[in-house]
DNA sequence: AAAACTGTAACATTTTTAATTACATATAAA
DNA sequence: TTTATATGTAATTAAAAATGTTACAGTTTT
């Protein structure tokens, strides 16, 4: 996690991706409990890692799981009603392009003001970009396979 | 540096804010040569990464240097002939959201596709940061301070 | 009771980013 | 012409972040 001034913001990691992907998987088998062995299978990735974004998934609801036996994940939501805002959101706060570190010097007219201003530029293009992942849905890119 | 199936990405680090801030600087005194010492107290930073990125400055012709006893820095262009845009292009390659790593399994339909469908999304919110960041001058950034 | 799962914390490893050191070269001015 | 003050850049180290692994407790089905 990397501080700036204003918020705590997590750096783009592969979280976006890997919902994603695990969401896409859950969308072509709606009505079946996939494991995390099976899902991690698709990625070429650690189950633990898996069922980690799938703990943050069901925080929000988007998906329930069944412990024991025969277990996994299904989806809660049609994948119409699921926006890929929804996951970007839910997977990062924000996207930046970077803040100055270590306390730009105070007595400097630009050092001083440079993160608020540069917060500024980043929430306009946040706007953007949720805009954008607003208008697809995950029905609409899991059709793309 | 990271490596998806199609291009070379960079993540996102400081670059972007590292030179902004520069180049802010250099907009506020547009007729003095500015050492990188200079530059790099007020970001609290080493000044080798500041002539680190000078160099990539001066690779696309925004800045010039001037070696030597009270060298330094100096813009080429004016400010309100640079955007944001350029200062995107020029430190960023591109922002991603992340993609599959590792070589997601080949036998999963989902998983073969994954990154090229990534990839195309990913296009689409660079070309709408382009739009908005074209939009925006130095000269306006600078203003703010 | 055994097998096959999820849930999570703790830890280890790898990768990326940032900082530092070292030193060669250039220029201005005393 | 020597000294002080810059840039330029490669090489190295340190720090931080991301990713992966292990271990094990809890749950459910058969």
């Amino acid at each position: 996690m990397y501080i700036c001034n204003i918020f705590y913001y997590s750096m783009l990691s592969g979280k976006f991706a890997i919902t994603l992907h695990i969401l896409t998987l859950l969308s072509k088998f709606p009505d079946e409990y996939l494991s995390s062995e099976f899902l991690a299978g698709s990625m070429n990735l650690h189950p633990v890692l898996v069922r980690k974004e799938i703990a943050n998934l069901k925080k929000h609801n988007i998906v329930e799981s069944k412990e024991g036996k025969n277990g996994g994940t299904k989806l809660l939501i049609p994948s119409k009603d699921i926006t890929l805002d929804m996951i970007f959101k839910l997977t990062f706060e924000k996207v930046s392009l970077g803040f100055s570190k270590k306390d730009p010097n105070p007595d400097c007219p630009v050092g001083k003001q440079i993160n608020q201003n540069l917060q500024l530029l980043y929430d306009s293009i946040n706007d953007k970009i949720s805009n954008q992942l607003n208008s697809i849905s995950l029905l609409d890119f899991e059709n793309k396979f």
